[in-house]
DNA sequence: CTCCTGTGTAATATTTAAAGTTACACCTAT
DNA sequence: ATAGGTGTAACTTTAAATATTACACAGGAG
């Protein structure tokens, strides 16, 4: 696994409707012009972000908002909305080590342990970037 | 992607040799019935770890020898060795966003900072931990 | 010096996961 | 009522990881 694609497209959508949701009505359709992926996967993504209150789409008609300080938006909290299971996926263990086998039996327990600090640091690594710092970013190297 | 399988059958590779170089003769045949993957997998990763001379593996007879400290082989080696393009992999970026778009066509640079982040620290968690620590952890845990 | 067992590595096939596509019920503003 | 959206399920396609097959070559044992 990898921090999944599904994390950027949710990025560039975010940043995509902070800067034009006021004049435009924002449609998954748009996105997926301006991403390159396809309207579905943007509205299922749009529709992970909107559970996790990041923003709130209008039904029936289009149109999203961003519904939370940028502040309150970390890298981290992204990924775990558009991919629930993202720290699982992450590190890979090989699946069939043999029971009979004294490495076999405890191989698992024994990654576990050191996987399982990787796997906090990562998340302070995560939560530590926000959409705040991604758009100012934005701001100073776009055009 | 995530950090590869690969990288933990290398780890469960190097303590079945650590544990039983001396009294067995180790081959591809051997780690794959204890790993659960097959034998040509296993001898991919031996060589990888051969070449960054983190063991040795006798050429025709067979049998493999950890030639370096343990405490000098960290998880960012291991990983590294196995699968050298593995900070590229880990963290995905769709791939065509429009440049049409002003968000589109600066995405990738406003991404790339922020990401660039969350490897360096990926790469310090994964240095910190050592061959050393995870045979520790293995007397301890080990039947 | 030849047979046996093993490594190194390429080519190919299989499996699995990610992404895209199609389809359609339902909503809302006009 | 209709045109243009969303939400979501089912299915297809694509791409990546892993396994399989195959074989040239190495080195020790007889």
């Amino acid at each position: 696994m990898h921090i999944s694609t599904k994390c950027s497209i949710a990025i560039h959508c975010l940043i995509f409707i902070y800067e034009y949701g006021e004049e435009k009505r924002i449609t998954s359709e748009l996105l997926s012009l301006s991403t390159g992926c396809n309207p579905v996967t943007v509205r299922n993504i749009m529709s992970a972000l909107k559970k996790d209150n990041i923003l709130s789409v209008k039904f029936g008609s289009g149109g999203a908002k961003i519904c939370c300080p940028l502040d309150k938006i970390s890298l981290y909290r992204i990924c775990k909305a558009v991919e629930p299971d993202m720290l699982n996926k992450l590190i890979g263990i090989h699946s069939a080590p043999s029971p009979l086998c004294p490495v076999g039996r405890n191989i698992h327990a024994v990654l576990d342990k050191s996987y399982e600090k990787i796997r906090t640091d990562l998340v302070a690594s995560l939560t530590a970037i926000t959409m705040k710092e991604i758009i100012d970013n934005y701001h100073y190297k776009g055009a």
